[in-house]
Formats: C-alpha cells, sequence, structure tokens
DNA sequence: TAGTGCGGTGTTTTT
DNA sequence: CACCGCACTA
C-alpha cells in the first residue's frame, strides 16, 4: 500500500483515494491520468472496499484498455480476472453474447465495421432504388449512427421535411435489414445494450449492484448514447470516478460531446472535482505557448497546467516556401537531432490530415531515414484478409449478406451482376437471405451459384470439429484465395498475410483461454455453450461476475468480433527505431522528446471546414493544444507559402494560431529560405522556380502577372480583410482581377484597379 | 462476365 | 495527386 501511493502528488493522492462517490478528474496533458485511474482501482482492492468483479473500467480504445490491464497487473499480485476492464464496444460485445435472447440477436450475431457498413447501406440504397445522388450511402451512414449515438431508433427520430423523412424510413429499412442477417454495426452494439438494460429491470440492477465502481477514461470523449449507458450501469448511487480534460476534446465531430462533463457534474450532484494541473511531460516554454493558446477558447472549465522542469528550449518556428521544403527542412532537423543523441522513435512529425503524409514520407525515403506512418491500413481492413474473414462470418452465419457479397464470386467464379440481380430478386421475394435463396435461382447461375453453397458447406464439414486456426487454414484452401493470390504477380504480400491469419488465429485461441482443441464451430448442443456462465439469479440470468470469454462464444465467433473490434496493428515495422509520422488526431495519449507540427496554415490548420461550423474553431485549436502538448523537450512548428494539395498548387497564409502564441517562448528561424525570398524580388523568376519546381505553368503565370504589379502568390494587405495571398489572377492591364485568400475571412475576388492593396514585404 | 479507362471527389477516426 | 465508382469493350 504504501508503494502504491507514494510518489503521488497531493492531487492525484486525493484523486485516488476519494470515498465511493461520484466524482469528476479533470486531468490536464501530462499530469499522471492512467496512473490514477490504474492506482485507484489497485487501491479500492486492496483496501477491501471491493473486490476485482466490482470494478468496471471503460475505455475508447483497446489500447488504453490494455496499458490499464498491464501497469494493474504490475501493481497488484492478484489476477485481474473478474474485472471488467475494456472499451465501450468490447464489453458491450461480451453482454449481448450473454444476454442474446434478451437482446433479440442470434447467437451468432456479427460486428459491422464501418467499411462493411458503407456497403451495406449502399446495397441498401440500389436495392431500394434510391437516386444516390441526393442520398448518398456516406451520408446515410453518418445519419444512422448519428441517430443511433443519440440514442434515437427510426421512429424516434423527428422529420421536418420529405428529405429527411425519407432519411429516416431507410434507417428503418437498414435496421430490418441487419436483423434479418444477424450483424450489428458498431452504434449498434452500445443502442442494443442500453435498450436491453434499460427494458429489462432485474438484469440492469444485478448489473448495478455489482459494479461497485465504475471509471471512465478520456470522458470528454463520450456521446451521449454513451453516457446515458454509464448512468444506466451506474444507478442513481453509482461511484462513477471520471477522468477527462476538456481542453483534449477533439471529436466532437463524430458526436462526442464535452458537455457531458459539466452534465455529470450536475446531474450527479459531483461534489469531488479535482484538477490535476501539474504536467510531467513537457519544459516549461512549452507549455507556456499550449496555456496561451488554449486560453483564446471560451468554452472551457478551467485549468491551467504548470511544470517543475524549467523553461527549457523556445519553440522553434520555421517558415518555408514550399511543402517540399518543409519536408527538406524536417530531415535537416531530424538528422541534427540523431546527431545530438536522439533517438528517432522519439521524434514525431504531425499533421493535420494524412495527405500531408506523402511529400514528408518521400522526402525521407529519399534521405534514408527510417520512419513509420500510423494510422495506415491495419492488418483486419487489408483486402485479402476482409476476404477470409467474410468466409469464416458466412461459414458461422449464411445468413449475413455483406459476407456473403464479397465473397461469392472471389476469386471468380463466373457469378456476375446477371446471376446475382437474379438471387437478389429471389431473395428479395422470399424475404430470405442470399444464400438461403440459391436454390431459387435457375439456370446456369443456378448451377454455379450451387458450387458456391456446396463449396461452403465441404469446408463447413470439413472443418466442424477443428480447432480455429485449423479451421481457417481449410477455408483459405477451400476458398482458393491462397492459389488465387499465389498466381498473381504482386500476390507474395498477401499470400503472407493470410497466413499470419492462421498465426493471429493460434494466438487468439491460446490468449483468449479456449483449449487447444476446442472446436471453433458452434456444435449441435451449442445452445448450451452459455450454461456454465450463467447463473439464475431469482429467475433471471445472468453473467457470472468472472466468466471467461469461452463461457459465452465460441471460438470463431469471438475471433470474428475480435476482428472487427481490433482492426491490429497497422503494418508499419514495429520495434524499429523509425520516426513516428502522425495525424495529431492519433498523437493524442502518446509523447515524445521531440515533436514537428507541420502545415500551420490557415485552411489546413484551423482547416477550412471547421470555419462554417459552430464551434469547429475552437475544436481546432484543442487539436493544436494536444499537438503541443505532445512534446517534452523540444518544438518545431513549421507552416508554407505554397503547398500542393489535391494535385494543385495552393497559397495560404500562415495559421492564426501564431498570433495565439506567447512571443517570448517562441524563435522564429530565419533559414536560408528567407533570404532567397527576399531576393525573389529581384529575380522572381528564380524563386519560382525554386518554389515550385521548374516547369510549372504556375512559373509562366507567376512571372507574366509581373507587369500589372502583382503575382501570384504574394502577400498583401486589405483595410478591411485584413492579410491575405494572391492566389490567381485573371484578366490583364486595368481589368485584372485577383482571387485573394484572406484566411479567416475567406477567399475574394477583387478588381485590382479598384481595390486598395498593400504589398506586405515577404 | 471480366478487365480497362475516364471523370468526379477529396478533414480529422475509434469501435 | 490518388482513389473509387461507373461505363464501355473483348
Amino acid at each position: 500500500m504504501q508503494n502504491l501511493l507514494h510518489n503521488l502528488n497531493p492531487e492525484q493522492l486525493a484523486a485516488v483515494t476519494l470515498p465511493a462517490q461520484p466524482a469528476l478528474i479533470l486531468a490536464g496533458a501530462g499530469s499522471g491520468k492512467t496512473r490514477v485511474l490504474t492506482t485507484r482501482i489497485a487501491w479500492l482492492i486492496q483496501t477491501g472496499q471491493v473486490s476485482p468483479g466490482g470494478i468496471l473500467a471503460v475505455t475508447f480504445t483497446n489500447k488504453a484498455a490494455k496499458e490499464m490491464m498491464t501497469r494493474l497487473s504490475a501493481m497488484m499480485p492478484i489476477n485481474t480476472r473478474g474485472m471488467w476492464i475494456g472499451t465501450f464496444h468490447g464489453l458491450c460485445n461480451r453482454l449481448l453474447r450473454a444476454h442474446y435472447r434478451d437482446a433479440a440477436l442470434p447467437q451468432t450475431f456479427q460486428i459491422l465495421d464501418s467499411q462493411d457498413q458503407l456497403s451495406m447501406i449502399k446495397r441498401l440504397l440500389k436495392a431500394n432504388n434510391i437516386d444516390d445522388e441526393k442520398y448518398p450511402a456516406r451520408n446515410l451512414m453518418y445519419f444512422i449512427n448519428g441517430a443511433k449515438d443519440q440514442g434515437l431508433r427510426a421512429h424516434d427520430v423527428e422529420a421536418f421535411d420529405d428529405y429527411n423523412r425519407k432519411m429516416v424510413e431507410l434507417y428503418e429499412i437498414y435496421d430490418q435489414q441487419c436483423q434479418r442477417e444477424g450483424v450489428v454495426d458498431f452504434a449498434e452494439l452500445l443502442l442494443r445494450t442500453y435498450e436491453l438494460l434499460s427494458r429489462n429491470q432485474p438484469l440492469r440492477e444485478h448489473y448495478q449492484a455489482r459494479f461497485k465502481h465504475i471509471l471512465v477514461d478520456e470522458f470528454q470523449d463520450t456521446n451521449n448514447l454513451q453516457y446515458n449507458w454509464l448512468k444506466l450501469m451506474a444507478g442513481t448511487q453509482g461511484a462513477v470516478f471520471a477522468v477527462g480534460d476538456d481542453d483534449q476534446s477533439i471529436y466532437a465531430f463524430r458526436g462526442a460531446n464535452v458537455g457531458n462533463m459539466s452534465a455529470f457534474e450536475r446531474e450527479y450532484k459531483v461534489e469531488n472535482l479535482i484538477k490535476l494541473e501539474q504536467n510531467y511531460r513537457s519544459h516549461g516554454h512549452i507549455l507556456d505557448t499550449a496555456n496561451t493558446l488554449i486560453a483564446n477558447n471560451t468554452k472551457r472549465l478551467g485549468k491551467n497546467l504548470h511544470t517543475d522542469a524549467g523553461h527549457g528550449e523556445q519553440v522553434r518556428i520555421y517558415e518555408s516556401t514550399s511543402d517540399l521544403q518543409e519536408a527538406q527542412w524536417i530531415i535537416e532537423e531530424t538528422k541534427s537531432l540523431i546527431a545530438e543523441g536522439g533517438t528517432r522513435s522519439e521524434i514525431a512529425v504531425l499533421y493535420r490530415s494524412n495527405a500531408q503524409s506523402r511529400v514528408i514520407e518521400h522526402a525521407l525515403f529519399s534521405a534514408g531515414i527510417p520512419y513509420r506512418v500510423y494510422g495506415g491500413q491495419r492488418f483486419f481492413e487489408r483486402a485479402e484478409v476482409k476476404h477470409a474473414i467474410a468466409y469464416l462470418q458466412l461459414m458461422d452465419n449464411l445468413h449475413n449478406d455483406s459476407a456473403f457479397l464479397r465473397v461469392v464470386n472471389f476469386p471468380t467464379r463466373g457469378i456476375g451482376a446477371r446471376s446475382l440481380e437474379q438471387l437478389q430478386d429471389a431473395a428479395k421475394q422470399y424475404g430470405i437471405s442470399l444464400y438461403a435463396a440459391v436454390p431459387y435461382v435457375a439456370g446456369k447461375a443456378g448451377s454455379s451459384l450451387g458450387a458456391f453453397v456446396k463449396m461452403i458447406e465441404g469446408a463447413r464439414f470439413e472443418s466442424q470439429h477443428l480447432p480455429l486456426p485449423e479451421m481457417v487454414q481449410v477455408v483459405l484452401d477451400a476458398s482458393g484465395l491462397i492459389t488465387h493470390y499465389q498466381n498473381e504477380r504482386e500476390g507474395a504480400d498477401r499470400v503472407e498475410n493470410l497466413e499470419q491469419l492462421v498465426s493471429a488465429a493460434t494466438l487468439f485461441v491460446s490468449e483468449e483461454g479456449f483449449g487447444h482443441d476446442a472446436p471453433a464451430l458452434l456444435g449441435p448442443k451449442s445452445e448450451q455453450m452459455v450454461g456454465p456462465a450463467i447463473t439464475t439469479l431469482d429467475g433471471v440470468e445472468v453473467l457470472d461476475a468472472d466468466a471467461p470469454l469461452p463461457a459465452v462464444m465460441s471460438p470463431l465467433s469471438a475471433f470474428l468480433s475480435h476482428a472487427s473490434l481490433e482492426a491490429g496493428d497497422n503494418q508499419a515495422q514495429a520495434g524499429q527505431d523509425a520516426l513516428q509520422l502522425m495525424t495529431v488526431h492519433s498523437a493524442k495519449g502518446l509523447e515524445f522528446d521531440a515533436v514537428f507540427i507541420t502545415g500551420l496554415e490557415e485552411g489546413l490548420f484551423p482547416h477550412e471546414n471547421s470555419q462554417k461550423e459552430e464551434g469547429g474553431v475552437e475544436e481546432e485549436r484543442r487539436l493544436m493544444y494536444v499537438a503541443i502538448t505532445r512534446a517534452k523537450r523540444r518544438l518545431y512548428i513549421s507552416f508554407s507559402q505554397t503547398r500542393m494539395l489535391h494535385g494543385q498548387t495552393r497559397y495560404n497564409m500562415k495559421s492564426r494560431f501564431f498570433d495565439e502564441m506567447p512571443e517570448e517562448s517562441l524563435k522564429w528561424l530565419s533559414p536560408k529560405v528567407q533570404q532567397q525570398q527576399h531576393h525573389s524580388y529581384a529575380h522572381p523568376k528564380a524563386a519560382w522556380e525554386d518554389a515550385l519546381g521548374a516547369g510549372s505553368n504556375k512559373i509562366a503565370q507567376a512571372i507574366t502577372k509581373v507587369d500589372i504589379g502583382w503575382r501570384i502568390g504574394e502577400s498583401v494587405a486589405h483595410a478591411k480583410f485584413g492579410e491575405g495571398v494572391i492566389v490567381n489572377i485573371e484578366g490583364s492591364g486595368g481589368s485584372a482581377r485577383a482571387h485573394i485568400n484572406f484566411g479567416r475571412h475567406g477567399m475574394k475576388l477583387l478588381d485590382l484597379s479598384i481595390a486598395k492593396l498593400d504589398k506586405v514585404p515577404g
């Protein structure tokens, strides 16, 4: 116990040892949030206030859940079994598996990932002859997910116009189709669990009584449904220990509601509000920069981070003429950091959007600097793996039409659009799944479809007693996937990934405690599977506190859930000492010795789309706050005068965020570029070739426009709109007009003979 | 039915 | 620039 609590600062200690009451912990970046969470769990258990089975700890990512588990087992001798630590979705999956009948789901229900969901919606639009220009699949998906995230079923959504009435109607059709196929999307996992518990009082009371302590990580990221889910789990008396940071709320665009923090404080009459403001990560100048920037936001709960670490180095600001040059500069700085003894994996390059990574990657590649890009495609999302998974899904649940369509003609078996049309008609006519409709299709189409069904059934028969990894192998062979990729010229990697799927299954089976010879598929007596883990209390069936996964799911079902809920690592060579490239979003929760934040330009960061949205710029500012607070010792921020985006050069102004950072903490680097740029006024052509690369049309344009006194890319000042950059010039002489990007004031088309513009020296 | 080429489009992302 | 969906041809 001494060990457990020593080294905590007074606020951390206070948080860890709070009584069993609702508590809100405002945990600033780098303030030891995870430490507080895990130490509290350990403390609660070690002081005998709660048994492991009384703990429910919820996170957003699998990584965070794993991290918590790891730290806990390092902290405590006892095993972590019986504790429910997981993501919202993982925990809901477990509950729904245990109570699948009450939740009106088939025992082998499957989880759609976003890709699957989108393709299902596209299919649905087609089947119902909906104009997908008017109702784009993506919009419908946002609509459905948005509604579900608010806890609303189709009939709960109020539609005030025809457009929305149609959307609601499609939402209803979508849900029916999911139910027919026995599939649930991510939001459905939560909504279904929420409905299950809210309708079933005994069940709800059971879990409320069991979970004496509910701990929530990243509370600022909860959406309304998640918050309501928590309230349902906690009941009115629940000891909810919510940890979050309103300044790091960067997921409003996907339904996160920071307002849940103050709602929680109000609704639960939280008396225990603790702020963790001592930062153990960053040096003073970095922290000052973050604090000063975020102070520009109006809607804050209020918090100011401080450090004992001393000022450290100033934040280095760099202006480049082009994105290429920005990348080149990153490489030079990286090299000197390494030369000074830095480690590549302790250096991160952050950007606002993924499109920015290409230029940087290219430069790093040419320079021979190892790097790792986060957020790329992950293992279970790769096409070949998804195909293999779809075969497995189909074998576990023959009514999964999405899985059926994905693989029915892959590898190609002569089943084309015509055949599938017939099949879909039959399925619609009888209200059955595609698989079940196969016997109703006659002729040539019928026989090739029949052969497919035979293949699936053969594989099912062959693997009915086999453990999971062997079943996967059977599927890979029987489906012809392996052969297909072996014959493909560039298929070697894909074959390797398919083989890795077998290894992944082996690892999964042993990690989750399934017997090595446990059959992957549900046997004929499968209905009893849930037996041993379910206890009947006063006529209510509830899941045993420490029921392991095998008690509620077959190995195959569990593996398929795992594939949907944990997309796996992205391929990049982990472990190797490589530079870390990622979006600012994916950097949340991480820290590095040195950080580059790139592309600090109006329109990019803050992103142009954020201007239109209510509170959008504040969210961008929080995003920048997150980015800054990733850095421990050294921080670089860069922006570029020109940038290639979507195949054309854009001229942006530097980000407004520069005006919101403390001048004394910034060090403006004066690179060679600046001199070149000044030089360029005398020799515009040379500068433009430099910036854009020879041969660009823009160079010619830039030069021919010199005669009217202005050129593309030049900075100007306007009395009303402030500073701007000339993006394009049309016409010539007295009738010339210029498109000028005034950043936050937007793009304006001004008549050059009328508008009063001043030159702004570079 | 299967493979090629054109045009439209384009934040951020975890589950 | 790169990806996707669609239309067209063998």
